[in-house]
DNA sequence: GGTTTATGGTCTATATAAAGATCATTTTGA
DNA sequence: TCAAAATGATCTTTATATAGACCATAAACC
């Protein structure tokens, strides 16, 4: 990543973090603890509640679980749900670099 | 990081790979094109889409964005959404290493 | 068929993420 | 009020993520 983050993923980091923050205070643990029980350092702990974008994203997985059960599940994932209900929205995103044909799949 | 990484979170990072890769399948965009647009090389497009968790976050958002949508939204979450459904659950998390208190703070 | 284009993989160099001290300050609890 | 813990911050070192080039194969299109 050369180029500087998008409005969103910014938006995206600080809340995905502040939540993460939240919930762990919520929770009463200490950064030292959740830190320990993620295998992170606490340093990175920081980083990740304060909405830095370069964490890798598998110490947030890790941590969101501590402090706040599952971002996604396995089954039937939020994410998917998501996915799903905005899917007719997706002609409204940035253009696309590339005509479309004429065929829509819908296994997805 | 030093520590394997968790069950979940390699479920979650392989899933949230999979749902991208299938979005951007779907809107029939190449890896390349993907990659140019997230700001990002198109290497680090396969690891996030093979669900590497060593990826960094932002990355992550940014191809989700461009992909799929946002994943989370600025005002009411998925995240937030999800944190609160599951409020009631947190008791069935990995045991506390800290005594609770008696109060329980709702300004969440 | 042939010719692009996309993909999957490897390799190297470089930038930087992360760990782990350390210190100052603040908060908490007794 | 005092001591202990939690936090925020900085710094150094080390590990490694990423870019970018490359090649081989596969898929898409004419």
């Amino acid at each position: 990543m050369t180029r500087p983050y998008s409005r969103y993923s910014r938006d995206a980091g600080a809340l995905l973090g502040a939540l993460i923050r939240a919930a762990r205070k919520e929770r009463r643990l200490s950064a030292q603890d959740v830190a320990a029980r993620a295998g992170i350092s606490r340093g990175l702990l920081q980083r990740i509640e304060k909405g830095n974008l370069r964490c890798a994203i598998g110490a947030v997985f890790e941590v969101a679980a501590i402090v706040g059960g599952r971002l996604f599940d396995a089954d039937e994932t939020t994410l998917a749900r998501h996915l799903n209900q905005t899917k007719d929205k997706l002609a409204l995103l940035p253009k696309s670099v590339r005509k479309p044909r004429k065929t829509v799949r819908d296994d997805f």
